[in-house]
DNA sequence: CAGACGCGTAACCGATGAGTTACGCTTCTG
DNA sequence: CAGAAGCGTAACTCATCGGTTACGCGTCTG
């Protein structure tokens, strides 16, 4: 499990262009560069410079249809960055170590309703 | 259809050092900020920062005792975006889309494996 | 109680990133 | 074949980010 491209396609992702530029992908299979720039507000180098983001990272692949460049979405990255999650969400060793634990920060998140006695989780940062 | 905190998750999983700080706090369970702050090489402000962005992001949580800060680890966030993600690996609507289309880039990426560029910020340093 | 300890924050700086406009290259078209 | 259409890139600006050092504040301890 190397998970080398989670690190490409964390970075991806981290955009909400990005995000919906997948999204618009994924609903409409493919689209070329022109039109996904349509879409959105931003000017279309901006957007060119997204999709050469995307591509870099394999999260989308271009095919070039005469003057027209056609992007097609590939989710493997983000299948691999999903495995990656895996670890977090699946792994129930987190759990059980918070139960030995027992924290008073833990209980709180888990119950959700009682009143905090301490209530000394959340100050920092006004 | 709410995917509010997909945003910041996918901001605070962009980091290098806050993915491994979170894979720390995975396998250790709680750890006190200063300890976070030793295994890895930058300085503890840096640190300091980093799990900030962790908190705000729900991704972490911290537990004050005395002059400790315990870090425990919060993987609902990441289950958010998880299933962000879902949407495109589970989905088998654009594989339909690719096949129909049968673009020459679709056929190359399913006949060659795809080079993998290198990048290992993966490892953890612990 | 003075001082060490633990941790967060402020201030600052270089690097990165996302947006813009201007431009160039290739491909279609009248 | 000239010009429009479609895209990408270069050059530039501004905001954000990640790192550092200096500092402040609450907590433990001799």
């Amino acid at each position: 499990m190397s998970y080398a491209s989670v690190v490409d396609a964390a970075q991806a992702i981290a955009e909400p262009v990005r995000r919906d530029i997948l999204v618009l992908l994924l609903h409409e299979g493919s689209v070329p560069a022109g039109e996904i720039a349509r879409r959105f507000s931003i000017s279309r180098p901006a957007i060119s410079r997204h999709l050469r983001v995307l591509r870099e990272s394999g999260l989308v692949r271009a095919e070039t249809t005469g003057r027209q460049r056609l992007y097609v979405l590939d989710p493997a990255p983000l299948a691999e960055l999903a495995g990656w999650l895996a670890q977090f969400t699946s792994d129930p060793a987190w759990q059980q170590r918070l139960d030995a634990l027992e924290t008073e920060v833990y209980r709180t998140r888990r119950e959700r309703a009682r009143p905090d006695p301490a209530a000394a989780t959340e100050q920092e940062t006004a």
